[in-house]
DNA sequence: TCCGACTATGCAACCAGTTGCAGTACTGTA
DNA sequence: TACAGTACTGCAACTGGTTGCATAGTCGGA
């Protein structure tokens, strides 16, 4: 159960309504972890009834109901006690892979646009970290631990979207001459 | 519904049993489509239902159960029809960016040995994808259009794997150091 | 001849994640 | 003041995937 940790970990850097968690989850954590609205409301409960969390009507939430979530030291113990254990790879998972499979099988199938568009997908990912990585991690040799590790992680999505595009490349060569 | 037509596309590739797919799941398609027995012998039911495939008692079976599944014209439409949809890129979902940025937040949890865990995971997988490709894929100018495609797909996993290693290479750098 | 390992299929329950819909309050604009 | 848009929370139903368990036959070895 990742995505209560997700929340805590995301509560701990500042703490926040379910709305805000789901625009949050958008940027930052969310190029690893996805969540919809409807997941984060459910689980923020959960997580209040088991002490994790709990909440206050938010300051700034005028006559709305909107509530701040913040961590209890139960959720912060929970979180470190996950943290250390130990997780299975995540799995590959691309129904594109079975779609270049069944074209192998049957014949051409004009899998080439679609690739195209993957391909651009892909790019326009990379252009985003890209822009991420310029605008909050200048060279520092100085940079904080935190910062270090944050960087860290943008740029496992950046090698990650480099990959594919490299991957995407080929395949067209392929595809096309074929 | 992915399941459905990597199963058509392996009953394409060779006609077999439920239990022979399970097991060949583990390799090819496998490598970016899992599926436990479960989930197949579900839905090839739900696939002889609806015409796409049928089933005969395997010619091996002795006095078994096994039945041979084969895929009906219908089920060759169907995965032609798919095959040509496009569809949303697959989404990077991994726990571990989860614990590295919980450790970012409150401090040192040790994830080292976990994380040199992970990059021997890689490790492994590439090394096998490597034997399967020095085993299957030898330099050859003259390969058909199906092999060729094959290995475009190997190679996807390969690239895959090459990458996260270099990401844990220097994942190891920055938290040893920090 | 009994036993354990393996082949082969399947039911039932559960869980996480998705989708569709709805309600409520605020904010700006015509 | 009416209306559109959007911030914010939530229910209910569904789907795909997982887990635990059950059953039945085959085969080799103690």
């Amino acid at each position: 159960m990742s995505l209560a940790h997700a929340l805590l970990t995301s509560l701990l850097e500042q703490a926040s309504s379910g709305y805000d968690l789901a625009r949050r989850f958008d940027k930052s954590i969310g190029h690893f972890w996805q969540a919809t609205h409807q997941q984060i409301y459910r689980e923020l409960g959960r997580m209040e009834k088991a002490g994790w969390i709990r909440s206050t009507p938010d300051p700034d939430a005028g006559r709305t109901r909107k509530r701040r979530y913040s961590v209890l030291p139960g959720g912060r113990d929970e979180l470190m006690r996950w943290a250390a254990e130990s997780a299975p790879l995540p799995e590959l998972r691309d129904e594109f892979m079975v779609r270049l499979r069944a074209d192998a099988v049957i014949g051409p199938l004009g899998l080439l646009p679609e690739l195209g568009r993957r391909r651009a997908l892909h790019a326009d990912k990379l252009r985003a970290y890209r822009a991420i990585e310029a605008r909050d991690f200048p060279p520092d040799p100085q940079a904080s631990r935190q910062r270090r590790i944050h960087h860290l992680i943008l740029k496992a999505g950046i090698q990650y979207e480099e990959g594919w595009i490299a991957w995407y490349d080929e395949a067209l060569g392929v595809l096309e001459h074929a």
